[in-house]
DNA sequence: CGACCGATCCTC
DNA sequence: AGGATCGGTCGT
């Protein structure tokens, strides 16, 4: 595996929800499983910042029993249920207590390819295909509920590692996707994605 | 307790 | 372009 496999600390998710967000762009997420080892380059995210963003399930510092762990420690994961069968996988991010999470949107796959096949319910066989998009990756990982609330900082099942973080120059960023009840938040710039990637969603 | 709906995926 | 699908959330 290429990459710098120290983990990132819990001071690196301590800060502003925006720098976090982007800086994740290019770090290693990995998930040890019985069968081996599934890494993944983060290749798109997007920031979610409570309580002012209307785009953000912490908009008005809303708490409730999904919410809960974005007012909680820095590094923690926010896994939520979305249409269903799917799931979408954040990090708790920001200073203090304020709610905020970042949105893991699309990786590239670096290890266990076939094991991320095996998770995902279609079957392609295209690799692009395993990972481009924020369910299709946590399939590929097999993210579920059971991983609320687990500290990445410390867990050995699902964690962090600096990976190969991206340059500023190959750095784009847009609109997020699909908030469109998000009124004037919905055009804010907070999605980030590495230039010309062939594994950002579409 | 019931009605609504989504940080999406997949097939048509 | 539209259907699937069900837990979280909220109003009653």
């Amino acid at each position: 595996m290429t990459g710098n496999e120290e983990r990132l600390t819990r001071s690196f998710y301590e800060r502003d929800p925006l720098m976090v967000t982007k800086e994740l762009l290019g770090r290693y997420i990995v998930r040890e499983t019985g069968r081996g080892k599934i890494v993944g380059k983060i290749v798109e995210t997007e920031a979610y910042i409570g309580p002012d963003d209307k785009g953000s399930h912490t908009f008005n510092n809303k708490k409730t029993k999904r919410t809960r762990v974005q007012y909680q420690e820095r590094g923690l994961a926010y896994v939520f249920s979305i249409y269903g069968k799917n799931f979408c996988f954040c990090i708790v991010v920001g200073k203090d207590h304020e709610p905020a999470a970042a949105l893991i949107r699309a990786v590239e796959p670096i290890t266990g390819i076939e094991l991320m096949k095996k998770n995902r319910t279609i079957k392609t066989g295209k690799i692009k295909d395993l990972t481009n998009g924020p369910s299709k990756f946590c399939q590929a990982f097999n993210i579920t509920a059971k991983d609320y609330g687990i500290d990445l900082c410390g867990d050995d099942s699902l964690y962090l590692t600096k990976g190969e973080p991206a340059d500023e120059t190959s750095i784009s960023r847009s609109p997020r996707i699909n908030i469109d009840y998000a009124e004037e938040w919905k055009d804010k710039k907070w999605r980030f994605y590495i230039t010309g990637n062939k594994f950002v969603s579409k």
